[in-house]
DNA sequence: GGAGCACTGTATCGTATGTTACGTATTTTG
DNA sequence: CAAAATACGTAACATACGATACAGTGCTCC
């Protein structure tokens, strides 16, 4: 069975015309990077004219130029996303044999959750739960309200008016009233996403509020109306979606909003310690 | 210095518009593939309009599109060339920031956690939870409550009469009552351990409760009338303690569980597959 | 050695793509 | 609260891109 673009390619190379192959050869030299290029560019590089990069595009069974470059484009994707599939260190010494396929997993996601999260993203993120003129709302869907519970426990302790919405729809969603342009809502949201929650974000945002979100890499369709979006990666080999990934970077979180608050000498903080 | 787009990109997503922050967010949460799209597919993906896409790129300083794509293939060509660069940010530079070291902590955690755990106990566990004849209850102190509800939000859904201890002590405690030795008590406790969560679990463990415990290193002392103890690290440079390390063992007890209840053939799992 | 065939490049065409101008909506400022 | 400024989208435009027809070249086989 073929797999990838390339192995199709090593394949037929054998029963391709010249012309052909140096554009094969060219492309495999340089993988998929020259494919991703223009035709032109493409058979510049090759050194052949640009109807021999159709043709040749047209004997791996493409319909067109463009459907191979999104074949390429998907190829890419995936090998980019599962970082797992590219590790090749056979199983680091220090882990004593036997590691669950579950741990791996959840360790990568949390690398490449972190690829994709700046210092500074986090920094601002934590500037803006820090410096909010008003209060903090925290909420989340069916697996991760546990996880807004869980960061709620915590900034509750080193700032007033931090709030946890619990309980039914109907509960919270009154609770917009209260909501302004000086609040912030954390939202935590990983697919299958919830239409509740969707709504009550918009309707947030319209009155203002500045939305922090937690979701996965795809994405909830909340990222509209979001000032700062989490995207933590969620798969690992099991029949539930992983949420390791944004509980560590809520647990970051919470420590950089601590450090912001007594860098900046909040009282709270100083009557805090003195009742430890 | 900045040396990666997606560097350039979340230095100065700040001080972007509404919109073209959502376009960064798109490409930030699955960089670098959608840059290499159309400005149509581009800003579909996004939910914004194609001179939007045009605007955030010419703000990055790009001076039309098709400059923009060649920089990031660039940067694929440099990133695909080198995969040993792919791990993390390699000791980004300039990084005072306490990101990493606080990643590199809960990541060491998580190993360590795991090297103190074989597999065949945490099978032992999963089979207590799946196997158990009565009813499971979970309940959790002051910041790993919402522990207690991840997992109970995932087993309650695989299996029947599974209930989380939620609100005032007097409640939960008054359920003791319903407790028998068919029943399995999970219970999350990190220091400071809660006096409130040893006497419960004293007297469940009187009542021939099966006690499964989630503590930290030091062992709270509910320990002795433990099952079953996962000792989590919790050690970070924060002002609060981690519990993520004891989240991934949760995450992973699930998965357990569902994967031991899906090989019994349990009729229950066959039912809810039908009905998604 | 000549006829047939396969391969490749040049030139042209239609279209999808990036780009720009302009009007409207939204936010910011005095 | 008014007015300016900024941001955003719709629609029209020009370009560059992929596709195709056709002619030239080299090779094979009789």
């Amino acid at each position: 069975m073929i797999s990838s673009i390339a192995e199709l390619i090593s394949d037929r190379i054998g029963a391709m015309p010249a012309g052909e192959r140096r554009a094969a050869q060219t492309l495999i030299s340089n993988y998929p990077l020259t494919g991703l290029k223009t035709v032109a560019e493409f058979s510049a590089a090759a050194g052949v004219s640009s109807p021999t990069i159709l043709r040749f595009v047209a004997r791996l069974g493409f319909q067109n130029y463009p459907e191979f470059q999104s074949a390429l484009q998907d190829e890419l994707a995936a090998q980019l996303q599962s970082p797992a599939s590219r590790t090749l260190n056979p199983a680091s010494p220090g882990s004593g044999g036997a590691v669950s396929p579950m741990l791996e997993a959840t360790l990568d996601n949390m690398r490449e959750t972190f690829r994709h999260l700046s210092e500074k993203q986090l920094a601002d993120i934590a500037t803006t739960l820090a410096e909010r003129r008003g209060k903090t709302f925290l909420i989340g869907g069916r697996f991760t309200d546990p996880l807004a519970r869980y960061m709620a426990a915590h900034l509750a302790i080193i700032q007033p008016d931090v709030y946890h919405l619990a309980g039914q729809e109907s509960i919270w969603r009154d609770r917009l009233i209260d909501m302004g342009k000086r609040d912030v809502l954390v939202i935590f949201d990983i697919r299958r996403y919830q239409e509740s929650l969707i709504r009550f974000a918009e309707k947030a945002h319209q009155r203002g509020v500045q939305i922090v979100l937690f979701t996965d890499q795809w994405l909830s369709p909340i990222a509209r109306f979001a000032r700062h979006v989490i995207a933590g990666r969620t798969a690992v080999p099991s029949a539930w979606d992983s949420s390791a990934a944004l509980f560590v970077v809520a647990e970051t979180l919470i420590g950089a909003v601590t450090r912001q608050l007594e860098a900046a000498g909040a009282k709270r903080i100083r009557d805090l310690e003195s009742l430890r």
